[in-house]
Parts: structure tokens; C-alpha cells; sequence
RNA sequence: GGCCCCAUAGUCUAGCGGUUAGGACGUCGCCCUCUCACGGCGAAAACUUGGGUUCAAGUCCCAAUGGGGUCACCA
């Protein structure tokens, strides 16, 4: 039996992922099987060279090993796919010489005009109109194209969810899939067939926002003449009002939830009641104890919303049975350790005159969410509406989001356009950050302080802060109901 | 919009035809106490609606409603 995680190195390692990784953890190990980890970094357009990195160390944070990997080899690598362009090549070739597959030629262009017709007349129909479908190709195999999977015109097309029974959706609905990009790298349908098949994974376990891809993958099971893995959809985790877990919304990188305290085996054990549940009123468990009974009958299909608070519950539950010992270890892990504290000393050094100067003036550097309501009034810029503010500040923050390197240089550009797009001078722009950063109005300087602080707390203070300016409008009473 | 999935308190969940519908977080109250926190005790709070099936339905079936996902040369 063999399970696997698939991530995409495409940013900073998402909670999703832990998530998904640790149900695939427990049932390998809980019968036995292998859990493997392949990096789907066939996105060359978005794929980032660190990230692949950063899910190894944060999923190795949350204490969550593989049996094979990138990093730690295995009989069925490559498990990086960018390093399996060859396999997916020929299996392409495989395909069209069966006839299961074409080559299409149609621009970027035409596929977009299509599409916003389609939109536009919004009658349900979408998807690729099959222009080249039965096109003789062979004599322009030298022009840029992409290859598409001749999926069958009609007829249902079904899969067994081991959570949820059969799910049928009829081929008719769903378009030719491109299986091979101009580029000549695989899309996520082939290469995750491709390699689940090779691979030998016997079953899928993934969230739920693949659901309606499988018939796709089915289809090109078929179109191989695979027998295809079993599938289990795991129930999507939520933000509060029930959407899809978002960054908006949530933090959502494991290192945000490392920085800001949670030890990993409070996460790990919180991440396994979300969906699941270990029998009768137990919600707390170590990953040893969810292994010795894990099944999947405890499954609960409602997409759990992943509640910070109560994450702190169970954390705070953690804490407490620690001994001091441990708790001073993991204390001093988090933040009292030399690299972190020296960090911090150009910042301290010329403004303490004792060395009790140094925890009052940076206490925030050893925080996770601050307490605003001090400086509430304050967190202003005169003449700007809150609303407006905070969501200038959100804004902001997605601004350094967009930029992938976390440095002084980088932030005080972005600030700098930033603020000069709003028509405010630094002067004013950057107290306010300042204050929703430390809460405080003297610090060191300001993009020297966010460095060390780190993108995920940064992110976060700057958030809340802009949740903040939005509570200092008072909601106008509902008006009352006409007479 | 088409298709698909889902549905117990604000939130995470137990329940697998017969229960005073259980636990946890959060909220509120009380106790402990020099303060705060911890801890202890208690309270309020849920089966979306409508049809069936059945002696009996939170549990099975259907529909509606609501929520979600998905419809890329992204995964």
C-alpha cells in the first residue's frame, strides 16, 4: 500500500498541505505502506526554487517524515517532475499513436476569444470546441502546439470516493484536457496519472477540490488501459464564513503558525480532528495514538473552518504538560536562541544603556498578536477614511506577497510605491505600519525591524491591524422596518 | 450559469432506526485565590425545511433551501 503528497513549490508551505500530508502519514503508517513525496514543479512560469525547500523543512516541523522523496531518494524516483520530462514525453507519444490523443494547434488567442464568448452567452457550455481534434497533424508536428486527450464524446463517466460512493459525471461535460503544454512539460492531469501509476500508488488521498478533475484522470486511466488507484477526498478546510482557506483570511503557511507559537504536535493533533474524529469524546491525541486506531470511518464529509482559537485550546493544553525543562527547550527554540537574539542586536545596541533595556524595547520581537486597542486611536492617517485605510493596508500586504524575497531593500520599495500611490508622503504612511507592526511608536527602523520579524508575523500584525480600523466603524444600526 | 460535493449549537465533533441528542472550544455565572492565570463546578446554545419509508427517523429515500468546489497551455 502506498500513498503520497503532491505539493506544487509555488510559495510558502500551506496548512492544506500539512493537512492532507497527515492523513496520508497515518493511513501509510497505520497499515503499513509508504508515504512518498513528489514535488509537481511543472509550472515553470510559478514554480520557485526555494519553496521546495521550505515544504521539506515545514513539513519535517510538523514532524511529518517520508519514506521517499526528493530529498531522500527511493526505487521509483525521479520524485522531483521536472526531472521526468522524458517520461511524460513518451507517454504522450504513447497516447497519440493509440489515437487517444491529438495535437492542437490553436493560439492562446483564439482559446481566450472562445471563452469569453462563451462566458458572455453563459449558458453552461464551456470549455475547448475540439477545433483541432481531427486534424491531420503530421505534417505540422514542427509548429508550436500543445497535445490533447481525445476524451470520449459521451457516455457517464464514474469513480469510486471511498468516502462518498460513486460519482458520475457524463463525458460530454467535460472538454478535450490538455495533457501536454507548448512547452513540452506535462499538465497536472498526465504527469499525476503518469506518475501515480508508475509510482505504484494504490490509493489517492487528496482534498475535495479535485473531485470533479478525477473523471479526467479516470478517462485517461482508461485511455492507457491502467486500472486506476482508489480515491478519498478529504473535506476542504474553511475560513470562517465557509469559503476554501484563503491567505485573505487566514495565515495560511506553516510558518506563520510555527512563528507565532504553536507547538507542532498541538497543530498535528489539531489538523486531525478536522474532518476526523479519533472515537468517542477524545479530541486530544498524539500522531502514535491516531496511528494505532486510524480508519477512515470517522470521516465527517461538512468542511471543517479552521478556528485559530480553538487551535490555541488545544496548543495551550500542550504547553501545560510540558516539563519545565522541555518548555524552557522549546521556548528557547522559538525565539531565546543565539542566532534570533543576535539578530536583534544591531537593532537593540545603541538604545539600550543597560542590559535591562533590552526585553522592554523589543518586547513585540517576542510576541504574536499584539494588542491595538492602546494606540487605536492613532492607527490613523488624517483626512482618510478607516475603511479606505485598511484596505490600503491589505493592500500593502499583498504587495509584499507578490514579491518573493523578504528583505529591507524590497519592503521599503514597496512601501515607498505604495505610499506615494496613496498620495502619502513616508512620513505619515510609515508610523502607521510601524504602529500595527509593534503597536509601539518609537522602534528601530522600520523595514530593518519587519526583516527580522518575518513575513508570516508581519503579514499577520499588518492584517489584524487593518481588522482593527475597520472595528473603529461602528455598524449603523439596522434601520428599522417599515411601518 | 452547467456539473459535482456537503448539511447536528457561533466553531470542531459524537451519534451509525428507539438517547433527557454526548464531549470540546468560545460565551456567561459561581468556587478556589493577595492579583492574574491555571484548575473545579454550573448555565445558555444544535439535528435547515418539506415530503416519504417505518410501530418508531438526527440517523434510510426524494425534493427544496443553504453552503462549498470546479469549469486554464495553475496545480
Amino acid at each position: 500500500m502506498r500513498v503520497r503528497i503532491a505539493p506544487s513549490p509555488t510559495g510558502d508551505p500551506h496548512v492544506g498541505t500539512a493537512y492532507i500530508a497527515l492523513f496520508n502519514y497515518v493511513f501509510a503508517k497505520a497499515r503499513g505502506g509508504k508515504f512518498v513525496l513528489r514535488i509537481e514543479d511543472t509550472d515553470q512560469t510559478r514554480a520557485r526554487s526555494d519553496s521546495e525547500q521550505m515544504i521539506f523543512d515545514a513539513l519535517r516541523w510538523v514532524g511529518l517524515p517520508w519514506d521517499e522523496g526528493p530529498d531522500v531518494g527511493g526505487p521509483f524516483g525521479p520524485y522531483r517532475q521536472s526531472e521526468r520530462s522524458a517520461i511524460y514525453r513518451e507517454h504522450v507519444d504513447i497516447l497519440l499513436a493509440k489515437g487517444e490523443a491529438y495535437r492542437c494547434f490553436c493560439t492562446s488567442e483564439r482559446l481566450e476569444k472562445l471563452r469569453a464568448l462563451q462566458v458572455a452567452g453563459d449558458d453552461g457550455h464551456r470549455g475547448y470546441d475540439r477545433h483541432c481534434r481531427e486534424l491531420d497533424s503530421s505534417a505540422r508536428v514542427g509548429e508550436p502546439h500543445v497535445v490533447r486527450l481525445k476524451m470520449p464524446l459521451a457516455g457517464p463517466i464514474t469513480f469510486r470516493d471511498e468516502f462518498r460512493g460513486d460519482i458520475t459525471r457524463d463525458a460530454s461535460e467535460i472538454d478535450d484536457q490538455v495533457l501536454m503544454k507548448s512547452d513540452g512539460l506535462p499538465t497536472y492531469h498526465l504527469a499525476n496519472v503518469v506518475d501515480d501509476h508508475l509510482m505504484e500508488i494504490s490509493h489517492v488521498v487528496r482534498a475535495e477540490e479535485w473531485i470533479s478533475s478525477t473523471q479526467k484522470h479516470v478517462a485517461l486511466y482508461q485511455a492507457f488501459g491502467w486500472e486506476p488507484p482508489q480515491f478519498l477526498h478529504m473535506p476542504l478546510l474553511r475560513n470562517a464564513g465557509g469559503s476554501k482557506i484563503s491567505k485573505r483570511k487566514n495565515p495560511v503557511s506553516i510558518y506563520y503558525y510555527r512563528d507565532a507559537g504553536i507547538l507542532p504536535e498541538a497543530l498535528r493533533n489539531f489538523l486531525g480532528t478536522m474532518g476526523w474524529s479519533f472515537g468517542g469524546d477524545r479530541e486530544k491525541f498524539t500522531l502514535q495514538e491516531m496511528i494505532d486506531v486510524f480508519t477512515w470511518d470517522h470521516i465527517s464529509l461538512g468542511g471543517p473552518v479552521f478556528d485559530m482559537v480553538k487551535l490555541t485550546a488545544l496548543n495551550e493544553k500542550y504547553l501545560h504538560e510540558l516539563s519545565h525543562d522541555e518548555l524552557a527547550d522549546r521556548v528557547i527554540a522559538w525565539r531565546l536562541n543565539k542566532p534570533y537574539i543576535a539578530r536583534l542586536m544591531g537593532l537593540a545596541q545603541k538604545r539600550m544603556k543597560r542590559l535591562t533595556d533590552f526585553i522592554p524595547l523589543l518586547d513585540y520581537c517576542f510576541a504574536g498578536d499584539l494588542d491595538l486597542a492602546p494606540v487605536l486611536a492613532d492607527l490613523k492617517i488624517d483626512g482618510v477614511a478607516p475603511a479606505v485605510l485598511a484596505e490600503a493596508i491589505r493592500e500593502l500586504v499583498e504587495k509584499y506577497e507578490a514579491r518573493t524575497e523578504w528583505s529591507h531593500k524590497v519592503l521599503e520599495e514597496e512601501s515607498k510605491a505604495w505610499a506615494t500611490a496613496h498620495g502619502w508622503k513616508p512620513k505619515q504612511a510609515y508610523p502607521l505600519i510601524r504602529l500595527g507592526l509593534t503597536a509601539r511608536k518609537e522602534t528601530p527602523g522600520l523595514f530593518d525591524l519587519m526583516e527580522v520579524l518575518g513575513k508570516e508575523i508581519c503579514r499577520r500584525r499588518l492584517r489584524e491591524a487593518a481588522r482593527a480600523i475597520d472595528a473603529t466603524v461602528p455598524t449603523p444600526a439596522p434601520a428599522p422596518p417599515a411601518a
